[in-house]
DNA sequence: AAAAGCCCCTGGATGC
DNA sequence: TGCATCCAGGGGCTTT
């Protein structure tokens, strides 16, 4: 579900009221993708300090160590002074003295992992690939540009395997790609610099817009405060095969790219 | 090195 | 409230 979108949503719903906190308890249920990496209770008692994002990831920051969470597929987290009794899918609980954490995650593909420092190996092994931060200032077209020409599979499939740009994720790769008018079977290689840069461009402005717009809520994504998003109105390809494209009319296509679907335009989206 | 497959897991939608 | 099948926003790991 979590693409950048709905991770900086989720992030920004809550980062401000949990610094400070003190951890009070630490719950756990089912096991996650990845085990904590520490006893829960050698936890209680640190205090949380800022909330950052690193691509799809969470860092919360204590002023011993990190957590590193992960939302995989079907992850959100809720942030409430009183969380109810948790439910079959709620998997962690990080209780604190502003409120308490939760991450409820039917398909258990998210993390939540302990790390002492952000360089150590632990985290190293999540976060030493990844790519470059699409909102950031050093993502630059030439540069991007130039990680492209290196790789030969269809740019779709480099957009979603991370190392060159964090972030993007099955939604928002089809609409950046329709935005910059590319087809997302195009090899990356091939890909021209003027193109690359419209696909930078066009990176940066939906990823940027949906978080304007809350994230998108296909089933079930909502914030820490139980807010759902809104981008996927304004979606152009995404989940919209057979229908008309909203630019030329001509009918939306769905094709399957690394067992991943894939939509797009076949008269706006040029090889 | 890069690319392609496989798999982790649950639940909802669809078809029979 | 039957049963089988397919599909889903991710990504690490293994194999080519």
């Amino acid at each position: 579900m979590p693409e950048l979108p709905e991770v900086e949503v989720t992030r920004l719903s809550f980062a401000d009221r949990i610094a400070g906190a003190q951890i009070q308890s630490v719950r756990v249920g089912k096991p996650l993708r990845w085990p904590l990496g520490i006893e829960p209770n050698a936890l209680v008692g640190r205090q949380v300090q800022v909330v950052r994002r690193r691509g799809k990831y969470l860092l919360v920051d204590l002023d011993q160590g990190l957590l590193l969470l992960h939302l995989g597929m079907s992850g959100s987290l809720s942030f409430v002074q009183q969380a109810p009794e948790p439910g079959k899918h709620d998997h962690f609980d990080l209780q604190t003295s502003r409120g308490t954490l939760r991450l409820n995650d039917p398909r258990r593909f998210g993390a939540v992992v302990f790390a002492d420092s952000e360089d150590d190996s632990q985290a190293q092994k999540l976060l030493g690939k990844l790519g470059v931060e699409p909102l950031a200032g050093d993502f630059d077209p030439l540069r991007f540009h130039r990680a492209l020409v290196q790789r030969r599979a269809p740019i779709k499939q480099v957009l979603l395997a991370g190392d060159v740009v964090v972030g993007v994720g099955n939604i928002y790769a089809s609409e950046a790609l329709f935005l910059a008018g590319i087809r997302p079977t195009t090899r990356a290689s091939r890909l021209s610099k003027p193109r690359a840069a419209r696909l930078h461009q066009a990176i940066g402005q939906v990823l940027a817009r949906a978080v304007e717009k809350g994230g998108s809520t296909l089933r079930d994504f909502s914030n820490a405060h139980g807010e759902s998003g809104y981008f996927q109105l304004e979606a152009m390809v995404y989940g919209r095969d057979g229908q008309a494209c909203k630019v030329c009319g001509t009918p939306i296509k769905a094709i399957r790219q690394g067992q991943r679907s894939t939509f797009f335009c076949p008269q706006c989206q040029k090889p």
